[in-house]
DNA sequence: GACCGTACGGAACTGTGTTCCGTTTTTCAA
DNA sequence: TTGAAAAACGGAACACAGTTCCGTACGGTC
């Protein structure tokens, strides 16, 4: 589902050029107007027809997957990486997560569809709990070996609940996700 | 705007009828169908016409507020109460956060659109805001006084956050709202 | 250079919120 | 009691977004 590119190999060249050109147009539109812009417009924009985006990516999921699947990778390399350092556990999953909310934030809406129960974007909600959520497991086992944070908070309750510390910023209102993501990590510690 | 309940003075009786008719069938249709309901679905529940909807209820959040109006009353004053109590003003605070927790998650999709950025929830937004941040923030104060919270968290974060967290449950996944909000809250306490 | 199949574009279909307008109902005064 | 003005009604029509369909054009190969 996900695995909407099969791109390299044997497909024609105008199919390989709209693919990038409806990525890079994706990505501008994201930035400009979330991840909710209307398709008509990622497909003007990228100078084709509406049908080829549902060609290349059969749900909106996936062009967002598609989209952001580098980012998605750095996140979870680093993770291994804290992970691999081994000291600190809890610091090092605070700033894992800090990490993660800075992804997330920094995308108009992609909080939101992360959490959202409509079916268009399940891929992309599985996308990322896929491979973000053995990481952040990991990183939560070791701070709970350590003794570092309380037991009885589960990795994927963890991230679910820092995803949705993210939505809603950009607003007129003051809010500071990444603050409040900070307390509920202090909330994590032992007593 | 959240007005729109100019009811009992001068009203046509059967304009004061179909408006009764409409809270009910709304409040089922919301409970079924979360508040996301289509509004033809209202209607007809109802046995009017959309027309009339949109003539007693501009917007849908008017239509909202009208239908949880007696229970955020309800909160507001359960609020003012913990508050007179004056003792154990973090263990006040807690309470009522959980209070407000419950209402928000037992009304299948009002978190979400509380948080919601979208146009059509700005009143909604408002009226749970005006009504419930003073009290939040008094009770929020009063701990923070008595030097039970940390002092760099405002109410309105507070209540944001703690709405956030409340969005997403009744998935498949397990994901304990109030749980989490117990987290944020014991992430409040100083140090 | 011609043929076959892939890929294309945009029109059409679906579902939802919102508005418009001709009709019905209520009210009130004669 | 009745009849006309005003209020309210219902449902069709409109706007707008996602999604699908289909005739057409293009790319690769023989």
């Amino acid at each position: 589902m996900a695995e909407a590119r099969k791109p390299v190999p044997g497909a024609r060249t105008d199919a390989r050029r709209n693919k990038e050109a409806l990525l890079k147009a994706a990505a501008s539109a994201f930035v400009a107007s979330g991840v909710d812009v209307p398709v008509r417009e990622i497909a003007a924009l990228a100078g084709v027809g509406v049908a080829t985006i549902y060609r290349h990516f059969p749900t909106r999921a996936d062009l967002v997957v598609a989209v952001y699947r580098l980012q998605v990778e750095a996140c979870v390399e680093t993770g291994k990486a804290l992970l691999a350092r081994g000291s600190q556990p809890y610091a090092a999953l605070v700033e894992w997560v800090d990490l993660f909310v800075d992804f997330l934030v920094t995308k108009h809406g992609l909080a939101e569809a992360l959490r959202s129960e409509d079916a268009t974007f399940q891929a992309l909600h599985s996308y990322f709990l896929d491979n973000l959520l053995p990481v952040c497991g990991d990183l939560l086992a070791a701070a709970r070996s350590a003794g570092e944070v309380r037991g009885d908070i589960e990795a994927l309750e963890l991230m679910i609940g820092v995803g949705n510390l993210c939505i809603g910023v950009n607003k007129d209102i003051p809010y500071d996700a990444r603050r409040m993501v900070g307390v509920l990590l202090a909330g994590l510690r032992p007593e």
